[in-house]
RNA sequence: GGGGCGGUAGCUCAGCGGUAGAGCGACACGUUUACACCGUGUUGGUCGGGGGUUCGAUCCCCUCCCGCCCCA
């Protein structure tokens, strides 16, 4: 059957996947040897609502590699795949099918069924990126694929496995050793999805905006002198203020301040610190005092510099207000518009200015400083409000604009705001696309810095390695300096968190007044009436509810009778928990019968970072906490292939997690690979419109060619650039070997032999070439050098073995060689493909299954060991020889522009014996790629070009075609070229240095090659000087 | 401000102590037992600038200049 010309990869590739997936090919364990040691891959879980992009290609391939390099050679091979449930990307999904579809809003659905139809939605289109990541060819065990909400209450079926079993024991874990906690702290608040990010899911672009200068009068009137001065101490302006001038860019976050700062050494305000100044907007009548601070924070070059604090609403701030004790005034609801809540601004207003007078005025989180004619706006709006306000009552600095009326030529001068327009860094919701506002609010938190200790060393100590090295840099440098990490999401599709809370009741003698330990009646009043409203929270975590309900009786176990015998039960929430045990109350009151006492616990509605759960991707994957015969065998895995944008996100929290719960390394080994760019460099983004689709590609040029392209691109620390043009050349290179192979059957070669002794020196000589590139390959892969790998492929499949090989071949094809070169030649188009399999493993199947009967596929087939030993070093030398000879020839005829249809004789002038015993070996290799006739003894004469080789010098008549001219200006740049090559090596070994210093190996190599130039260019000379003298 | 990366042929990149390579492109030629998604040949580089270490530097060190990324 003869083949086609060329790879129909389309057709091909679909066929391909469909027989490894019939046949299981990739199930951990497939084609393990007995007793084999595992090699195991956890796939950086793909977002369930992502689809394949170029850096999942990449991504993938280069474990595809690792894995079926390891598969083939007998390793228990596990690769494992899977999704994570991205929590906010996945609602936002869902919530636009729902809008597109007509249905209500989430916050109209009941939280069951719109996580149902979440479900429903992963159940339909969650697979994508599934099949793309088939059609790459990834050879994951799809049987094993994993998700991180599997098992999850309300999870399908076909969604069972444990992943949730895993994720709420390691928060309960965690809680119990308190290094979960609950606190209210300033977290990175999305005001679209109306949730808490991590600082990581958060990014800081640069945008135009503007810096407002505002007046802070000093309270009751006061001046002071302000003085400028230029480096030197001179003063450059001197006058008396009654203000300070405050820059900002966020002018509504003004009426939140709690104190203006200025940095110690800054002798400009010297005189003002502990001075109170007037915040320039509200409502006249209740204008709030704020003091004047120091801190190191405020850069005194920059704007006026005095720094407006307003510890709610802004990082650097809150550090600030930390250090020096000032209230954070939260301004802002959780859609990003002015607070309507709380107490009014008359009432906030005044406890403000208490607490801004030193008095100790407790929890303020029901002070709203927004004025009434502020409350509800967007942000934004009342950052509009604020500006004209101010500007109204004169507080804006101003300066004096000049303009001269062009036709009158009269001076017209006004004063206008000083407002800056300048770029600033604003922090955006990498999901949501809207600004961040930063947010006091209760939240959980891992305290990293707890579990971030064996992180570190595991690192440090080399037990996982960090490939390119210089990463571990970054790792260190930011694990280093951990910040709490917020772990809660106000989301409904992930884990909800297993904590519940109750009511506090500790009493403490505020209601239970008469210490004898049973609550009556005028005391249960009193605690109706003291407002339970306003009570803490207790709270404790466990599983499921019927874990945390002994602990909430052991918690109100030391109330007053009969209050400590109360039934706990769950409730929807807090409001509905204080109703219940208000009529609990109340009912007793009436009855007398404790068993109408009711103690309400509700769930905390939040849900957890999707990272968290990612973060026992290695261990959840494989069944923990269940004790599988995976986690015995592939626990802990081998090697983690992932970007840099992740290694915060996942690497060092799977480190920290993995060691915290099971005390062991995730992995051994990160390798870090680039971000693919477009082929200029730039970062693709939908918005340039530079991406490269993956898939297109595929369908353009093969899956084989794209993944080759990324793997030879895949320099370690580089980052790829990729364009369609270097897929399509390997696509040729597909069809190149393709054609090789069409070649090789039109003569008879089968594959499927085992390795033969040939006896021609071809066929010595290439097997000695295989067996470099297989030492070759294997070092680069065993290294992580992805790219030298395939580059070293591509050059000794195509440059050796097409391009030569193929070519010395074919007169043995006609002779008495035939049989031991049809062997020989199947023999390396075996090792090539096995070679090439990890890397382009579709053509090589196709190849492997065409070209013999083999015992299986080639996904199993057997990676070879064969090293050195198979290299015959004069077979080496010899066609190192013939090729060079070759190669001269040619170069020659086309310089002088012999016509490629002519055959000159080659005309032996000189040869020493080594030279004269390759020629006679290999004579009918030279005629035919020479397009010579064969060799024979003569002397240089008219009409002949002279080529020369090591040991020989050659004639080729070649009569009225050439000019002497040319043929001697030929030789003369040769000979130029030559004499400058030698020149440096006689040089450097002219020198005494060089011979003295120089390694003996490094030495010898230089005589070696000056030796050979010397030869090449008295050859040339000769045949300079025999043109000359015709 | 802190950390990191890069500047090598027209383009995209390898190489990282012994005097520079690949792919794409350009140019010329197309005889061949596979392949025009091909073959043969040619062209193309003071390896960002300047110092230093060394017998020897594209490679190591210092410095400057230009890009880029991450974290504040």
């Amino acid at each position: 059957m003869a083949m086609e010309k060329n790879f129909d990869a389309q057709t091909a590739e679909a066929r391909i996947a469909g027989e490894w997936a019939a046949t299981n090919a990739f199930a951990a364990g497939a084609n393990a040897k007995p007793g084999a040691d595992s090699f195991s891959v956890v796939i950086p879980p793909p977002n369930v609502t992502g689809s394949l992009h170029i850096g999942h290609a990449l991504n993938n391939t280069l474990q595809d590699i690792l894995v079926r390099w390891h598969r083939m050679r007998g390793f228990d091979t596990l690769w494992q795949p899977g999704q994570d449930h991205a929590g906010i990307a996945t609602q936002m999904v869902v919530e636009r099918k729902l809008a597109a579809e007509g249905k209500p809003p989430r916050r109209e659905w009941d939280r069951k069924d719109f996580t149902d139809e979440i479900w429903r939605w992963k159940q339909e289109s969650g697979g994508t990126i599934i099949n793309q990541l088939k059609r790459l060819g990834a050879s994951c065990d799809w049987s094993r694929n994993a998700f991180t909400m599997s098992g999850a209450p309300g999870a399908p079926a076909g969604e069972e496995g444990n992943f949730h079993d895993a994720v709420i024991r390691v928060f309960v874990d965690l809680y119990d050793k308190g290094i979960i906690y609950r606190g209210k702290r300033l977290v990175n608040w999305d005001p679209h999805f109306e949730t808490a990010i991590s600082d990581l899911e958060v990014e800081n672009r640069e945008v135009p905006g503007h810096m407002w200068h505002f007046k802070y009068p000093l309270a009751g009137g006061a001046t002071y002198e302000y003085v400028e001065r230029d480096e030197d101490g001179n003063v450059t302006l001197r006058e008396t203020r009654d203000y300070i001038s405050i820059a900002t860019t966020r002018p509504e976050t003004m009426l939140g301040d709690g104190a203006v700062a200025v940095h110690p050494d800054d002798a400009r305000y010297a005189p003002i610190v502990g001075k109170l100044v007037e915040i320039p907007v509200g409502p006249k009548e209740h204008r709030r005092l704020i003091p004047i601070i120091t801190d190191e924070y405020p850069d005194p070059d920059f704007g006026s510099g005095a720094v407006k604090i307003t510890g709610a609403h802004d990082f650097n701030d809150y550090a600030v207000a930390m250090r020096a004790g000032i209230p954070l005034y939260a301004l802002m609801d959780s859609k990003g518009a002015m607070r309507e809540d709380g107490l009014s601004y008359e009432e906030s207003a005044e406890i403000a200015s208490r607490a801004a007078r030193g008095e100790d005025v407790g929890d303020v989180s029901n002070v709203n400083l927004v004025p009434e004619d502020l409350r509800g706006l967007d942000r934004y709006d009342a950052r509009k409000l604020v500006i004209d306000q101010i500007g109204a009552e004169g507080l804006a600095v101003t300066y004096l604009h000049k303009e001269i009326d062009r036709e009158t030529g009269a001076e017209h001068l006004e004063r206008r705001a000083l407002v800056d327009a300048k770029p600033i860094m604003q922090p955006f919701g990498d999901r949501s696309g809207v600004v961040i506002e930063p947010m006091l609010t209760d939240q959980w938190f891992v305290d990293t810095q707890r579990i971030v200790g064996p992180a570190l060393d595991a690192v440090r100590d080399g037990r996982t390695q960090i490939l390119p090295e210089q990463h571990k840099k970054v790792y260190f440098n930011w694990l280093e300096n951990i910040e709490p990490w917020t772990i809660s999401r106000q989301l409904w599709w992930g884990h909800q968190i297993p904590v519940w809370y109750g009511l506090d009741l500790a009493l403490e003698g505020q209601v239970e007044d008469d210490h004898d330990g049973a609550l009556d009646e005028v005391e249960i009043f009193a605690l109706l009436e003291e407002g339970l409203v306003h009570r803490d929270e207790i709270h404790h975590a466990a599983p499921a509810f019927d874990g945390v309900l002994e602990k909430f009786r052991d918690s109100i176990a030391g109330l007053p009778q009969p209050l400590e015998i109360a039934r706990v039960i769950e409730v929807a929430d807090r409001a509905t928990a204080i109703d219940a045990f208000a009529q609990g109350l109340a009912e007793y009151n009436l009855t007398q019968d404790p068993t109408k006492l009711v103690y309400p616990v509700w769930r905390d509605p939040d849900v957890l970072d999707t990272w968290f759960s990612s973060g026992l991707w290695p261990i959840g994957t494989l069944g923990w906490p269940e004790n599988t015969p995976e986690m015995q065998r592939h626990f802990p895995t081998d090697v983690l292939v992932t970007g840099f944008d992740i290694i915060f996100f996942w690497v060092a929290r799977m480190m920290m997690m993995q060691l915290e719960v099971v005390g062991d390394i995730p992995f051994h080994t990160v390798y870090v690979h680039g971000l693919v760019r477009d082929e200029k460099g730039a970062k693709m983004s939908k918005s340039k419109g530079n991406v490269i689709d993956p898939l297109t590609l595929i369908d353009d040029f093969g899956a084989d060619a794209l993944r080759f392209t990324l793997t030879s691109m895949a320099a370690m620390g580089r980052d790829p650039k990729l364009g369609p043009k270097h897929v399509e050349a390997n696509r040729n290179f597909v069809t190149k070997i393709w054609n090789a192979t069409r070649f090789a059957e039109m003569n008879g070669v089968r594959g499927g032999v085992l390795r033969p002794a040939p006896k021609h020196v071809v066929n010595r000589w290439i097997i000695g070439e295989v067996a470099r590139i297989r030492q070759a390959t294997d070092d680069a892969l065993a290294s992580y050098r992805f790219n030298d790998a395939a580059t070293g492929l591509y050059a000794f499949v195509w440059g050796k073995v097409c391009d030569w090989y193929v070519e010395l071949s074919k007169p043995l094809f006609d002779g008495e060689y035939r049989d031991e070169t049809r062997a020989t030649m199947g023999w390396v188009l075996d090792q090539c493909y096995i070679m090439l399999h990890p890397i382009m493993p579709f053509v090589t199947e196709e190849l492997w299954a065409l070209t013999g009967d083999r015992a299986g596929m080639l996904v199993h087939g057997d990676w070879p060991e064969y090293g050195p030993e198979l290299i015959d070093a004069d077979a080496d030398r010899q066609m190192n020889w013939v090729i060079a000879l070759i190669e001269a020839i040619r170069s020659a005829r086309a310089q002088i522009g012999v016509p490629a249809g002519a055959r000159p004789d080659l005309i032996v002038t000189e040869a020493d014996a080594v030279a004269r015993a390759a020629l006679a070996g290999n004579a009918p290799l030279i005629e035919r790629l020479a397009r010579v006739n064969a060799p024979v003894d003569g002397a240089m004469g008219p009409g002949m070009i002279a080529v020369a080789a090591l040991g020989a010098s050659f004639a080729l008549p070649v009569g009225d075609v050439i000019d002497v001219q040319a043929e001697t200006a030929r030789l003369e740049k040769a000979a130029a070229k030559t004499e400058k090559d030698a020149g440096g090596l006689r040089g450097r070994l002219g020198n005494p240095k060089f011979v003295e210093h120089a390694e003996p190996e490094v030495i010898e190599e230089t005589r070696e090659k000056l030796a050979a130039l010397e030869d090449d260019l008295a050859r040339i000379r000769a045949a300079l000087a025999q043109l000359a003298a015709m």
